[in-house]
DNA sequence: CCATTTACCTACTATGTCAATAGTTTAAAT
DNA sequence: ATTTAAACTATTGACATAGTAGGTAAATGG
């Protein structure tokens, strides 16, 4: 299940693609516009600044930017940075498979083949196709 | 993320499509072949038999065992059972969407295609495709 | 230069879920 | 009656979620 985390910050990339104006935009009218507590969302476009998706920008006429063409963002990137990997199972988020009945699961073709497509979908989809 | 009750749960199936014999098996041997928590196991079990998909003997030479056949079983069912409804956000979780921005959200249509996209592939999959 | 604006930072909290563990009771067969 | 095994009730520690509160640092307009 997405969690607030991932659905917001989503949220914030659409608001800002749509309202930009080339400039810069503070949080409080993202905040407002999109109803969510501002208080909250600081929290989570910290991490979209630290993970390269915006720009911030202090002090008077700053706020936060795209840095780069909505094009030029998947919905899995802004996924994976809000809420970690997109794996329906704990062994296939490690970034090497420690489980000692791997060899020997039934399952886990399964999970292999559900996260691919998991995968294909999120990266392919731009966030210029939300717009 | 999947989590230990949607998982245990298939393995549990799995196991007992593989060894029944046509009688009960008591969850002791389940949860020795499956090195899992024989009473963590009992809670998870319990649910199952609950959501039909399983038959609890108590008693001597008791124990569990499907109640029908592998092919009849479909992935979905059993994890929608075990961990609530497979919705990627909580919205769609709900039976009614009661969110306010529903109307206007630019969200929605990508996480509804997504669920119908899980919702086919877990259905589409039965027990006996594991075995 | 100074007040204002705005991002950025640290800390705290309430609630809930996950993954168990422990102990007791009921049901059935030999 | 004894044994076997399911079924039931309660509790726990760790962690994640969804926030709130308050203070610091940076940049600009006047």
């Amino acid at each position: 299940m997405i969690s607030t985390r991932g659905r917001y910050a989503i949220r914030v990339m659409i608001d800002l693609a749509q309202n930009n104006a080339g400039s810069c935009i503070p949080l409080k009218d993202i905040a407002e516009r999109q109803q969510i507590s501002k208080k909250y969302l600081e929290i989570i476009v910290k991490d979209m600044v630290a993970g390269g998706l915006l720009k911030g920008v202090s002090g008077k006429g700053g706020g936060y930017r795209l840095s780069r063409r909505p094009e030029e963002y998947s919905i899995g990137e802004i996924l994976e940075l809000m809420e970690g990997p997109l794996s329906s199972v704990a062994c296939l988020a490690e970034h090497q498979n420690t489980c000692p009945r791997k060899a020997v699961c039934q399952t886990l073709p399964m999970w292999t083949e559900f996260d691919q497509m998991v995968h294909d979908f999120f990266f392919g989809k731009k966030l210029s196709d939300l717009l």
